[in-house]
DNA sequence: AGCCATGATTGTGC
DNA sequence: GCACAATCATGGCT
């Protein structure tokens, strides 16, 4: 035994404890000492042929126990258990005990103190985060796991049609927490268990070995990292559920699921409408995103799908692009009159344009008689819709597409309508006009999206590319 | 089943 | 971070 051998090379240090200790005993009667009683308040022997007064006395006594301890192991058990009682009732026991208990700490224990101060591990760190922020440890309802739930829901679209899924997700994930706090009683109950039986045994030892408490609190440490061990383990597997459900419900989102008619045109009206520049900002994201009930990042994919698949076959969208050209158009044309009609009524002095509109003028049956009709209103021909003169749309029209920007009250309102306008004349008979060129919107070749004869920048000088127009949108 | 349309994902470049 | 391009994977029609 390690100790012994130090206990043999501090006899001068034990003969110094033994006479603290002899006078201790004479004041206290011997009740307790460094926290051991005297056992059984038993009358201390007498000191073995010694005096006491004497240090050599003593020197040769404290062998004398030294001796009988190291060789106790040699005798037999009959006379090693009464040597024992011996020793346990000597007047001495209690101060050898404390001195043996000191060097005992002040050598390997010391040792092993000096690694307990580890750091908080970095991964048990990381998992207690994630299993706060899945929701599975920390608050039970409307904590985590609704947040968790919530946060999916947000992340996963369309509103409503996959409620299913949010159920399942929540239940599954209920069952996880549930399994993991029962699991997580257990350790501890364990823990506990293990650490007072431990606790209780050494303490029983402590009687006949040293074993001081702080002995006894380094070891219920040590029992505590191995359950915490065992703890993370839980902690890490619990993870790993979260994880693979979450993977199922991501796959369960990858499901593609079209969206609705009406989302569908809503997206088609704004990206025909600014067929010259196709790219929405991020208000104009959410407001469609809005009005589709689906997510922005599903708006960016749909006008990230659009963009290429219109570029790479234009002939193909051409009916599409019509069609929607022509109800924003009409759209359009409502709204101007509106403005108009709305600032004549307001203004009764403004001079009457003479452009009037009615609404069974757009009593239209088909794409093609509107945009026969748009071609008209812009060219001058004869129709059924005619221009008294060269009114204030056609002029703002005019003015919107060339360099300078006038007639702000219609045009602010219409300026939109201009690319889908230009979009069907040039789509129907062979527009060829005022404009002087073909307007048909079309990506560069080089790969940017912009019109090959009107760059958006000067389309638009009253609002940024991609701005929302509410009165195209709806 | 095969085909096409379409929403979503991924890799890349700026 | 965004847009593009390619691709995947599913929905829906025939």
């Amino acid at each position: 035994m390690s100790f012994s051998i130090c206990v043999a090379q501090c006899t001068d240090s034990l003969a110094a404890t033994m006479d603290d200790q002899a006078r201790i005993m004479q004041s206290i009667g011997g009740v307790s000492l460094a926290g051991h009683s005297v056992q059984g308040g038993m009358a201390l022997p007498p000191p073995h042929g010694h005096d006491g007064s004497d240090g050599d006395g003593r020197k040769q006594d404290i062998g004398d126990i030294l001796h009988q301890i190291m060789t106790i192991t040699d005798q037999s058990l009959d006379e090693a258990q009464a040597k024992k009682h011996g020793l346990n009732c000597h007047r001495m026991k209690p101060a050898l005990f404390s001195v043996l208990c000191e060097i005992k700490e002040k050598t390997g224990l010391s040792i092993r103190g000096s690694q307990e101060e580890d750091p908080p591990d970095p991964q048990l760190m990381r998992l207690d985060n994630m299993l706060l922020a899945e929701g599975v440890a920390g608050p039970e309802k409307g904590g985590g796991s609704a947040a968790a739930a919530a946060a999916a829901a947000a992340a996963s679209g369309a509103a409503g049609d996959n409620s299913i899924e949010h159920s399942d997700y929540r239940a599954k994930l209920t069952q996880i927490r549930q399994i993991y706090h029962t699991e997580l009683e257990k350790y501890e109950q364990a823990c506990n268990e293990f650490t007072t039986h431990v606790m209780n045994l050494l303490r029983e030892q402590s009687r006949t070995r040293p074993i001081s408490p702080k002995e006894i609190e380094r070891m219920v440490g040590i029992i505590h990292r191995k359950f915490s061990s065992i703890q993370m383990q839980l902690k890490q597997s619990t993870c790993e559920a979260v994880m693979i459900l979450r993977s199922r419900f991501l796959d369960a989102r990858r499901k593609r699921r079209n969206f609705s008619k009406q989302a569908t045109e809503i997206l088609n009206e704004y990206f025909y409408s600014h067929l010259s520049n196709p790219y929405p900002s991020e208000e104009a994201k959410e407001e469609l995103a809005k009005k589709c009930s689906i997510t922005v990042s599903q708006v960016s994919n749909w006008f990230g799908n659009k963009r290429i698949r219109y570029k790479k076959n234009i002939g193909k969208f051409q009916e599409e692009a019509n069609l929607y050209a022509a109800k924003t158009a009409v759209n359009a044309a409502h709204a101007a009159a509106a403005a108009v009609q709305n600032s004549q009524a307001n203004s009764p002095t403004t001079p009457n344009s003479g452009f009037q509109m009615k609404d069974e003028e757009f009593q239209l049956d088909s794409a093609e008689s509107k945009n026969t009709l748009l071609t008209n209103m812009f060219t001058g021909s004869s129709g059924s819709f005619n221009l008294p003169n060269s009114g204030d749309m056609f002029l703002s029209m005019q003015s919107l597409n060339g360099d300078s920007y006038q007639g702000a009250q219609v045009g602010a309102n219409v300026q939109s309508q201009v690319d889908t306008l230009r979009h069907v004349i040039s789509q129907t008979a062979g527009y060829n006009d005022a404009f002087g060129r073909n307007t048909m919107y079309s990506p560069h070749a080089n790969g940017g999206w912009q019109d090959a004869t009107t760059p958006s920048s000067v389309i638009s000088p009253t609002e940024g590319p991609g701005s929302v127009h509410s009165e195209t949108s709806n």
